[in-house]
DNA sequence: TGACTAATTGTTATATTATAACATAATACT
DNA sequence: AGTATTATGTTATAATATAACAATTAGTCA
């Protein structure tokens, strides 16, 4: 018996500010926990980050932060971006060379990334069974997993219908 | 009823010289049949490529290629890399930003690569179930897969040992 | 409080990865 | 041979990312 599988592509116009309000609310909660600073740049950068279900790029978040930051550099954005991926906040698409927002920032996961090449939004999936598989038959080859990258190219199903 | 997996890891002291002239061969057979041109810097490149099961960088394939080739400059590379990776020839690792020499080239494949953090060599698997599994859920989200990257962190059997 | 410590940010420079654009040369086609 | 196509040469630059060191800010505790 599977658990249905957690929201993976949102409507065209769905309560973005919830998203964006949301993945804030969490990072808050979970860096106080961790007793970690949130500071106001990694908040920046992380409200930047959601600011779509679109991956993007360093140098996007740098020009856009710029606009509140005027000395914004390089490591600015980058120190952000280990200090969010560190925490688990992001991921990095490797494929892309871009930063999401993480979907499920609370909980320990190992997540797959379906990219629609259609309008470019991205679903995380966190999905037992395709991690099970992956070590299984690694396993064969005798590997012992410990990272995984899986991101799965393809048309979301509203892209499907252009 | 699973058949045996591909070969994966190879053992520290296997005769390299024969991956390099099967892979070197198949890319000839394959360029003659596909009636494209396999020319010298391709060849050179791929040579470069397959001189371990370790993933090569691009400039690291550019400062070899420029002890045969003095005036190799970047597009050298890149255009051979292209070609390359468009016939299949080799892939790239983009978790990486890094190249090896494709273990199935002359057939239609959808691959999973496992990469050892201790070793740094790299398993090239071709899986179905791994596919299947992660096309099914992957529809689940009503998603339609064109592409896949799955590359898997972790530790060879050698490595396991050390 | 104030001095010490650790973490964060500022700043400049540079390394690394990749492509654009246009010129020249080699090959294939008739 | 003449033309078209593909490949390579060459220069410049775009895009991604990090190193290194200085200055500042926040946290600690005598």
């Amino acid at each position: 018996m599977e658990k249905f599988p957690a929201p993976s592509f949102y409507a065209h116009r769905h309560n973005h500010n919830a998203c964006i309000h949301s993945a804030l609310n969490k990072a808050q909660h979970i860096c106080a926990k961790k007793e970690i600073r949130f500071t106001r740049i990694r908040q920046q950068t992380l409200e930047l980050i959601w600011s779509s279900h679109k991956p993007i790029l360093a140098y996007e978040l740098l020009r856009t932060l710029r606009r509140e930051k005027h000395n914004a550099e390089p490591p600015t954005v980058y120190r952000a971006l280990d200090f969010l991926l560190e925490n688990q906040l992001i991921h990095k698409i490797e494929s892309l060379n871009a930063y999401v927002g993480c979907h499920f920032p609370d909980k320990d996961h190992i997540s797959q990334f379906l990219i629609c090449t259609g309008c470019h939004q991205i679903a995380e999936l966190e999905d037992a069974n395709v991690n099970k598989v992956i070590t299984r038959q690694a396993a064969r080859s005798g590997f012992q997993v410990a990272q995984q990258t899986v991101e799965i190219r393809g048309l979301c199903p509203t892209c499907q219908n252009l």
